[in-house]
DNA sequence: CTGTTAGCGCGTTCAA
DNA sequence: TTGAACGCGCTAACAG
């Protein structure tokens, strides 16, 4: 490996001048920092990170923690907070944590010894708090993004899910809905639980009785074994005209459970969700969504991580706050009830 | 921050027993290593990272270097990766590079200076040579993924492009169709030129004639500016009736503008590509696509890697290559001309 | 079973 | 404008 005294030799400096002209600082000869220049590419030197970060007791890398790497929300997401990050001259790495709390472990544990600057997280669930106990206690910023941790108070970007929610419930009313089922994620996850409460509100101001045997807490990952929701659609009787998923994945999980069994969207059922599922939803669409911003959810929860990098840490800010209204697309995964169009 | 020698002085023992508790090697006596363990535990100990990797020289840190992270191929590509890095007891972390040689370059380095162990990377085209070689040069194990690069030679795991196209022209000239186009990523990306041979091949071997204006040349990323497409599609005539697409990213742009011009799939044009559109495509499926092993090019390319890695240094290996099939999953986006369902 | 010494590659501090 | 000494946190090699 090339060392910065590999160069020294070669120029007849010492290392700390190779240091200074690598670096910028001080005053240096034009000469002598030509010289260490060429010496520098003849050898092919490549800085060692680690020995600098060392010393700098900082590693100018910032990491992105998502929870789904297959789910063009946290994709796009990740876009927007590349593209942030890149602005402000950092570096960013990106974990996949698959929803799972022991993968985040690992991940946090990753960002930990590698002396991160500063982390953007999804967190898999309420129980994630230790983790972010763990990252308050060794001092690393953090923004939190998506899903609220009862008990951490931090930096956070939030989408509206109980609006969003409650978009979704009065597209389907508007439609002569009125049994409209919900299959959601982990109660353990506060979008999730944000999402049941706008379900509830939004069925209770439209005079529609709330039934618990509508409601199905599974998960917000993709799983290949469909026969929960294969059970939870059996019990249901009469059937639900519409359902509403709390996520994409889920949406993608009932359609698939109800085209097995020969049913459509939405001839048979309809079907909206949260989360757009991408670019590819642009073509041939069918679900109507609530989209939430995704892009922006990592571009300014970057911008709110950097700056909170940036404070002085003796200064004490406040948390911030930003909640992203989500916009509802409406596509042809609805019936409408009110014309006997089915 | 807290160090082994703070563990040390609290726990009354040398800082090397410390390092001996946590690594798990020599032989340490229960009592000490117990009393050390709750020293760690009552500081809050978290090893650096930086430090360890200074001396030991490696990172166990692997790296994938991707080209789009919004592209479900890629997506999950990264998960197959993500499995057996973890099976092998590896940390992966993941870079984005946009198909831009600019941003892969500050990957590169990002992986160089944090002297990551290996590296999978998707290049970003025929200039990514240079960055090759500098792995190559700095003793970085690398293996290549879904292209190939010109003047380097190594370990690889290829779709079989040609095939794929064989297959996707095939299917269309079966159905009756004669004119067929196809739009493409850039000609510095390998799977791109191999993609657009397999198509001239396919279509001589069927008598049907290669037309110059029949093929765009573009990028395999999304685009906002669609009038390119548009041009293209302008100046053909007669129209053709089917686009082969060079992959998935594509073919939605196509059939953007397609609908945006108030043209459908497959009733005024055929439209099939390379890659599915991931677990969203389940539902309402309208693409016929040559679907690529996405999981399987993370999966047996990171096992390559740490075999690679593995190897005594001295010992030469000859470079392996894998190719992977491709498989047609037929869907709706193709008419039949045959039989004048059209 | 445990401790001492030395050094990984670099930047800060002070001196020249 | 340049250099020497020191230390960042850790572990290999050797000594006991």
């Amino acid at each position: 490996m090339v060392t910065i005294y590999d160069i020294a030799a070669k120029a007849g400096v010492s290392a700390m001048t190779v240091s200074r002209v690598i670096n910028n600082t001080g005053k240096i000869s034009d000469k002598t920092r030509m010289k260490v220049r060429r010496m520098m590419d003849e050898l092919g030197y490549v800085p060692n990170h680690m020995a600098r970060s060392l010393v700098l007791q900082q590693s100018n890398m910032l990491f992105l923690l998502i929870t789904d790497i297959t789910n063009p929300f946290y994709t796009t997401l990740a876009r927007g907070a590349e593209d942030a990050a890149n602005k402000y001259g950092y570096r960013l790495l990106f974990g996949n944590s698959d929803e799972k709390i022991d993968k985040e472990l690992d991940y946090l544990d990753t960002i930990l010894t590698t002396r991160a600057d500063g982390v953007l997280i999804a967190p898999a669930g309420d129980a994630s708090l230790s983790h972010l106990e763990a990252l308050r206690k060794h001092r690393v910023p953090f923004v939190l993004l998506d899903r609220e941790v009862p008990g951490m108070e931090s930096d956070i970007v939030l989408g509206d899910s109980k609006d969003g929610a409650r978009q979704l419930v009065e597209h389907l009313t508007s439609r002569g809905h009125q049994r409209i089922a919900m299959i959601n994620g982990s109660r353990q996850v506060s979008s999730a639980r944000m999402r049941l409460e706008g379900y509830r509100e939004a069925m209770k101001l439209n005079d529609l009785s709330y039934q618990e045997h509508h409601i199905l807490e599974t998960t917000f990952e993709l799983q290949n074994d469909l026969s929960i929701i294969e059970a939870w659609l059996d019990q249901m009787d009469p059937a639900p005209t519409a359902i509403v998923a709390g996520n994409n994945v889920l949406a993608v999980e009932v359609i698939r459970t109800l085209s097995a069994r020969g049913l459509r969207v939405p001839e048979d059922m309809s079907v909206v969700c949260f989360d757009d599922l991408g670019p590819y939803s642009e073509i041939d669409p069918l679900l109507t969504v609530v989209a939430q911003q995704a892009y922006q959810f990592g571009y300014l929860g970057m911008q709110m991580l950097v700056e909170r990098i940036q404070i002085n840490k003796d200064f004490i800010v406040p948390w911030k706050k930003i909640i992203l209204p989500a916009n509802m697309i409406i596509r042809r995964s609805v019936a409408n009830l009110n014309d006997g169009t089915e």
